[in-house]
DNA sequence: CGATGATTGTTAAACGATTGCACACCATGG
DNA sequence: CCATGGTGTGCAATCGTTTAACAATCATCG
């Protein structure tokens, strides 16, 4: 069985309190002696404290949770992560992560985290997995919340905006403007079925309208969920009797995909077919040609992480603040 | 502030000891009717059991731990994740991760696994970022524990093997009966590091010794830590004056970003440079051409995540356990 | 020398749930 | 009419830690 206080206090011949005095780090006054005993009667039992006796007693964690979609390393995910868990450290906070990728997973992690396991949350999860309504019953439990997302979020948390659409609007009437007509819109899945365009999609449909280009159903596809269905959507795509002089992916990955896709039917980026991702990832650098893509300006997340210490660290409730990470498009050799 | 069962309790007109009778789901016998007020009343109130307070009594938490090295999207990371995750539900446990990318976050996570955030653990993180004496700490809390690792483990946990240096060598071996004689090694940074060759990199060592090729330093790399440094070691080593006739890269991403590059100098692949990979995913299929790679022959992890619960399950503790995944080479056009 | 205060340690009451045990109630049968 | 047993509910102890309040000790000082 695991040390308990108690032992501790045993060995070191004085109270639990004492032990907790000790231990806990609170500004107690302990004589130097006893303190070091305790301190070595500590480490001999390799004692450490029981976390959810702590909890419940002290009513906080000291931990945040990251709710994560999808595993699927998004760098700039990758990124987030790294700057809450640099910016816990700093507050004496761990970090633990609750993984979304199915609504069935969204529901597993509201319960635990309505069980308590941490004092705040940053949510980086897409509105298809994680409803509106199951983050309003995080909210519901006065937790400090922080979401990543652009569709409405419910009242009382802070939420962190991406102006994606303007910027696809940028990209695709830059690929209008070199005279391209045949436009296709490589689509996550679920952006497909939410009934009215949104996001990226939105983009794309925006600046079609605006110049009077004729959309065609056929150029809208899904297959920018992953790389290998990617591919095959674009070669399918290119096999088609009307093929398209451009391809606008929802994601970089997918876009790079595009490109391959594109030279294995032995034709030419941008040439014979422009391409243009979403994400700014670093790997748009290392293809031939170059990729185009919009993403957002700033990388790192310290703005966004300390919305959530903020709201940690004040004594009473603070009012719901909002970010917008501005993006931008980045014309590279793709387009 | 959150409800407790004892508002609950007075809601519904009954004690505290019946709410969690009926809602902790033990079978106890409660009439119909009080059944029902109580659960309305938590319904009402929007109650759910502090999971501190519930760990601490019942002494389990019926949570496990994923412990995951970089977030960094290596899909077989995301099947493992996904079948950890899946089998958990089916035995009424949660999952949380916690993400272990530096040897401080390795710290980090062993502390909040000794706090006793879970009953069992699966390890997935590299001996680089989290040591043996590290891993035994866990141990010794007698806490279920399942490290996936080739490196030496310490005793009184389940381990999984993949015996990754004997299909190095085939895949190395295989270059060297083409006729191709500089073979070149692409490392991830910590295996340079290690005093003396391990895993893939004792694989390629192993084989061209085996066969009495002269090795070359120049020619054993770092640069498969993520794509862009690949491409960028790649694209180096091509322009040596003594370019390599063959890749032999640590990850498969590594070989993809190596196809690109050798492409890029104007050269063929498999004809002027060959590449092998490590990993087998499923990415290597879109590459032009085909991505040859070694890598494990079962793609789901049932049987490794099996190990955890059979002691999570378990009366008495259980004899020590290894599970060895047996891996193999797969040939296709790069090579 | 007694009051005062500083220093260091202990006592005991929480925190919010679970659960062994006792108890009250009621129907049944001898 | 009382013993018996089955049902349904409550009492109170418990998990391991924190922390307010108090007690003991000792030095200091008027």
């Amino acid at each position: 069985m695991r040390p308990t206080a108690k032992q501790v206090a045993e060995l070191a011949g004085v109270s639990v309190a004492t032990v907790s005095y000790v231990l806990s780090g609170r500004d107690r006054r302990v004589a130097a002696g006893t303190r070091q005993r305790v301190i070595d009667a500590a480490s001999r039992l390799g004692y450490t404290p029981n976390q959810a006796a702590r909890s419940l007693r002290r009513r906080r964690t000291q931990r945040v949770c990251l709710v994560q979609g999808s595993f699927g390393g998004v760098p700039t995910d990758e990124r987030l992560a790294r700057d809450l868990h640099e910016m816990a450290d700093g507050h004496g906070y761990s970090v633990v992560t609750l993984a979304v990728y199915s609504e069935a997973r969204a529901m597993a992690a509201v319960d635990v985290l309505r069980g308590g396991i941490a004092d705040g949350v940053l949510v980086n999860v897409g509105g298809e997995h994680l409803t509106e309504e199951l983050l309003g019953s995080i909210v519901a439990t006065r937790m400090p919340t922080v979401v990543i997302r652009n569709e409405s979020v419910p009242p009382g948390c802070d939420v962190v905006r991406a102006p994606e659409t303007g910027a696809c609007v940028e990209a695709v009437e830059h690929l209008i403007g070199q005279g391209r007509r045949r436009i296709a819109f490589l689509s996550e899945r679920y952006e497909l079925y939410l009934g009215r365009p949104t996001g990226r999609l939105l983009g794309y449909t925006t600046a079609l309208d605006r110049h009077g280009v004729d959309p065609d159903r056929r150029l809208i596809v899904a297959g920018a969920d992953d790389r290998v269905s990617a591919y095959q959507a674009v070669t399918d795509l290119l096999r088609t009797p009307e093929p398209p002089d451009a391809i606008f992916a929802a994601t970089d990955r997918a876009a790079i995909s595009a490109i391959w896709a594109i030279r294995d039917a032995g034709l030419r980026v941008p040439e014979d077919v422009a391409v243009v991702g979403v994400g700014n990832i670093d790997e748009g650098l290392i293809t031939n040609p170059q990729l185009s893509t919009v993403g957002p300006i700033r990388h790192d997340y310290t703005d966004v992480v300390r919305l959530l210490f903020d709201r940690l660290q004040a004594e009473e409730p603070l009012p719901a603040r909002e970010i917008v990470r501005a993006w931008a498009f980045v014309r590279r050799g793709s387009s």
